[in-house]
DNA sequence: TTGTATGCGTTATCAA
DNA sequence: TTGATAACGCATACAA
């Protein structure tokens, strides 16, 4: 419990006077530095434990200009694939002796953009980030661009041309994955429950499921196709809109697993059996998505590959830094899974 | 996109220079000092606007021995009440103008000592954390304490006298709220899945629970309380072994949600009615206790309000400061409340 | 209202 | 293998 003098902390100079030495050898001994003879190091490790020695890391940072610190910008904490990537990215950075800061948008590109002015300000030695939805203008990451510091995007990544490195999951081929599965099970009006097309991710999942559907000769109606943030409000209103109609869909493509899960309940209240009158996908294999009755078929997105694979990259990058480009020119592709349950009849 | 010289980073001699005014000066604008003429102010802004400037924190902190950080340290971000906790943190912290390092513990001892000791290496000027099921000893936080800094700890709290600040829910009550429930609901012989006793809230549910069920007279059967990590693995083989006897409980009350959904699993298997022959309840109210069927009763615990709560003692004690002891020695308590559902039969 | 000078704690450079 | 010394970028006490 606590006890002593308050505010006062001991230095490398209080150290380096206990011992007779230079606080230049106390630098080196804590730092693993090779000429440093072994007894010395033994003594100055025995002495920094002795009075409680914590390194600065303010005053270190500003002379070495490294700060052994990851800036991470992600939208929500707590949804599960992200969650899951940042334990993964946590884990495996302190293996390598870096920290994380941790820090959440809110889904508001504004707040994204004061984000990256902070981790500027704290000199982040590389900055990972999944975007907003809404960010289509990625100029606040310039900043670390233009000063050499690597940028790791992932899952919402910029559209087009940016001198970062990318990161994302094959949306492509899981909406592909996802519409063939629906195909396979009988449905043959599918509608595409989707969030704004800003994003990549939509993009692309749109792009997957307009193949699958055309391979299969399937039209696609317009007035299934929804472009809108993936609230379970937003869900609930789809499902209105389409199901007072009198051509109803069979088949629905939920590019979550909110979504999907909202549609399930719409069914449940209107008495639409699922899976036998409607059959459902969601995407992210949300732990929910194995609990509700029925269950939801679902795209694994591996997000502990993601964030493993994430790491690895930034070591590169960090320790290449030979000058050369600090960003990987092909993005990294982490492949997709289905996995089928009850809302698709097709397994249990 | 990028563009322009690496590496080189402007200063405040920078807008010194270019505006032929003294260092001290931009600091002082840069700061919102009193002292500045406001064309000066005005001035300085539009310079470092123009060249790019961003504060280096880690000179700044060091400096002024302030670093407009607080630390947090939880055991997983995925958990929804942890999830919850963090984003209110985060949104009023930033509203105060701080900024907050978020770092996981995943539950292990050791990791919560480390990461004690990365916080306390980047000096920021508060802590607040929610300890690991298995922490007893909590000296890794006496380097703060000694030195000063604020501790706030939440939901999982030191047992016993420490120097710093507690904020938890009333776990006594949320237990005591949720015997009486299933007493209510007609429960005789009523089972209590705990956590492990070395954590503070395990200590108050099971006094809570064994509140109501001594006012309702009803006795304790000791092979139906379990103190062990509240995992869904051990839930299911507590489940087995209370059922695999001749007389059964009628009643389950789960000390959190992941339990209640592994008891509901488990009893659907095994065709045991809920709510009509077993009546089961969380803690936490989960999302996914509103999803399963039948759904689950919870106890409510407000985690944005206790986020809210947290910042705002917190800026008590940074502005308090006047060499005062830097704790509340009252813990605050935040209410809870009991959310029936079907798993007790009680309300839809 | 502004400038001068100093130091925060550490690491890097150079010399010994 | 170690020491002396400067410098990182900023904020502050004091002087003007």
């Amino acid at each position: 419990m606590a006890g002593g003098k308050k505010n006062y902390q001991n230095t490398i100079l209080d150290i380096a006077e206990a011992l007779k030495l230079s606080p230049a050898t106390i630098s080196r001994a804590l730092n693993n530095h090779p000429y440093v003879k072994e007894q010395t190091r033994t003594d100055v490790m025995e002495m920094a434990t002795k009075l409680g020695y914590r390194r600065n890391h303010m005053a270190s940072g500003l002379r070495s200009n490294k700060t052994r610190t990851i800036g991470l910008i992600i939208p929500r904490v707590s949804m599960f694939f992200h969650a899951e990537v940042i334990t993964t990215i946590q884990n495996d950075l302190h293996k390598h002796g870096y920290n994380l800061i941790i820090c959440q948008s809110n889904d508001s590109v504004n707040m994204e953009q004061e984000l990256t002015e902070t981790l500027y300000a704290s000199r982040v030695d590389a900055l990972i980030a999944a975007c907003t939805l809404q960010t289509v203008d990625f100029s606040h990451f310039d900043k670390f661009v233009d000063h050499g510091t690597p940028v790791i995007f992932y899952d919402r990544v910029p559209v087009g041309d940016y001198k970062a490195t990318f990161i994302k999951g094959s949306d492509f081929q899981g909406a592909y994955l996802a519409t063939n599965h629906l195909i396979a099970a009988g449905c043959k009006r599918i509608a595409h429950v989707s969030g704004p097309l800003t994003s990549n991710l939509y993009q692309d999942r749109a792009a997957g499921f307009l193949k699958a559907m055309e391979e299969h000769h399937l039209s696609v109606n317009p007035e299934w196709v929804f472009h809108q943030e993936l609230t379970h409000e937003n869900a609930r209103i789809a499902m209105q809109e389409m199901f007072e109609k009198d051509i109803v869909p069979d088949g629905i493509f939920a590019d979550n697993d909110t979504t999907a899960i909202a549609a399930i309940e719409f069914a449940k209240e209107k008495g639409i059996g699922v899976p036998d009158a409607l059959k459902i996908t969601g995407y992210s294999n949300d732990p929910r998505t194995a609990i509700i009755t029925p269950s939801i078929t679902s795209i694994e997105q591996f997000p502990n590959l993601v964030g493993t694979r994430i790491v690895e990259v930034l070591m590169e990058l960090l320790t290449e830094e030979a000058e050369g480009p600090v960003y990987k020119t092909e993005p990294v592709i982490i492949p997709v899974e289905l996995i089928s349950r009850m809302s698709t009849g097709v397994n249990k």
